[in-house]
Order: C-alpha cells, then structure tokens, then sequence
DNA sequence: TTATTATGCATAAGAAAATTATGTATGTTT
DNA sequence: AAACATACATAATTTTCTTATGCATAATAA
C-alpha cells in the first residue's frame, strides 16, 4: 500500500519530531505502523506520515539517544516499540515550548495589521 | 554583515513562502532588505530570514508568476521591487488557510490528552 | 582617514528533511 | 488468486534551508 503525503503543505516540514516526540509522551510505548495510523485518526485523514519519512526519523532520534527500542513478535509479524528515554522526555519539553512560540509567531502574521508604523 | 538563520526552530522550514506572501499582502511592494528588517522588527529579533532563504525564494515565486518586480535605483543604490500578481494574491489566501490548518492541526497535538480510546 | 557597519543584491556548496518509489514478509479479505 | 492491511526498511531525488562568499555604495565610528 501506498499512502499519501505529509498533509501537502510544506508546512508540515520540520514538524514531525515533535510529533512523534508528542504522541509517545501520551502513549508510553509506540511502534512505526501504529503512530502513522493514530496521526491519521487523530486529524481525520488530513495528515498522513509516509514511511519514507518516520522510519528514518525513528532511527534518527534513537541514534539521538532520545528514544528506546524493543523489539517484539505479534502474530508472527515484527514490531519495534520505541519509548522515550529521559533526555527524550526533556527534549519533549522544550520542542513542544518551540512550537507554541513558532505558532505565537506566526499567528502574528496571520493578523490582518501588523504593522509596526 | 552576516545574520543568524531562521529562527533555529526546524519548524520554520517551509513557512518562508508565507510569510513572503503575507508581506506583500500587506505592504502593496516591498523590496528583499526591507522584508528582512520588518521581520526582524515584527518578531522582535526571533526571526531573522538569511539572504541565502530569502532571493532564491523571491526569484522563485516570481518565475512561478505569483510576484512581479519593479527595479529602482533610491540613493545611488539598486532595490528590486516586488509585488503580488493576480494569481499571487489567490495564493496568498490558500497559504494563509493552510497555515490557519497546520495551526489547528498542531494545536491538538499539543493538548495534553488527544486520544481517541 | 580608514575601518566597520548598514544597505542592497546575488549565488554556490553542503546539510537536512522530506517525497517518491521500491523491496521484503506475513496475515486477512474479496 | 488477487487485493489489501500490517510491519519493517532503504535508495534516489527534490526541496528548502544554512553557511559562506562575492560585489557595490553610503554612512558612521575609531
């Protein structure tokens, strides 16, 4: 199967760490397949993290040390459960303050007068 | 005089075309300088955009027909005018609706709980 | 008066992060 | 039997940015 692209906005670059950082601080443990499907619930089928994309970011934030992995057998098929570790939960934090301030900034252009005059 | 990147959050990347869009928008034309400072001043020295970012993507949008340019020379010194086409203006409204999307989307990311059990 | 900073444009090399396209394998539906 | 769903992976390419330059004029500070 092959699913479509991350929401087709580009804005949507750059933001999958801290979505990924996000939901595993909600979920405890998680693997690959689960997030691109809980992501799609989660906005309605408007955003879709293609495997070209998380499977190379998960490896990214392992080798980071900001994830843990463990591998298990579910009928038959393999999963890799990733969880966050202690600098993963503090990294957390601080990508989750960045996006509110990316937002709070950008919300500021989004204003129908900003001008400064 | 060499400026720091955009911002240092990853998340910008991709919203650079906005924020150009929404500019104009505003300010009827602008040249590239001039968009580098108002940003630097709205953001309050958050953001500042790199002239690496910025002409490539003014250049771009305006061989996409999305900006039209106007060159002046003002104290001796050459400034490029730019501002938006017809079809830059319908674009500035999808880009701003998609940023209004991306901001929502995100948002509930960042609630505490957004689960669906 | 000379060096630095500010104004104003441009581009090239490289990195980062995605898209697009595959590949492998098992299980379930049609 | 074919198609779809589950579950991982990676390689080639594209996009978009950073970093680093380059050129030129004007204003300001040392």
């Amino acid at each position: 199967m092959y699913v479509c692209n991350m929401a087709n906005s580009k804005l949507y670059k750059g933001s999958l760490t801290t979505i990924i950082l996000k939901l595993l601080n909600e979920s405890e443990k998680m693997y690959g397949y689960e997030m691109t499907q809980k992501v799609k619930a989660i906005t309605k089928g408007e955003l879709n993290i293609t495997e070209g994309a998380l499977y190379p970011a998960l490896h990214k934030l392992e080798a980071e040390g900001l994830l843990d992995v463990e591998v298990k057998k579910v009928d038959n098929r393999l999963r890799k459960y990733y969880k966050l570790t202690e600098k993963g939960n503090k990294e957390t934090v601080s990508k989750l303050e960045e996006l509110k301030d990316y937002i709070k900034t950008m919300e500021t252009f989004m204003s129908p007068k900003f001008s400064l005059d």
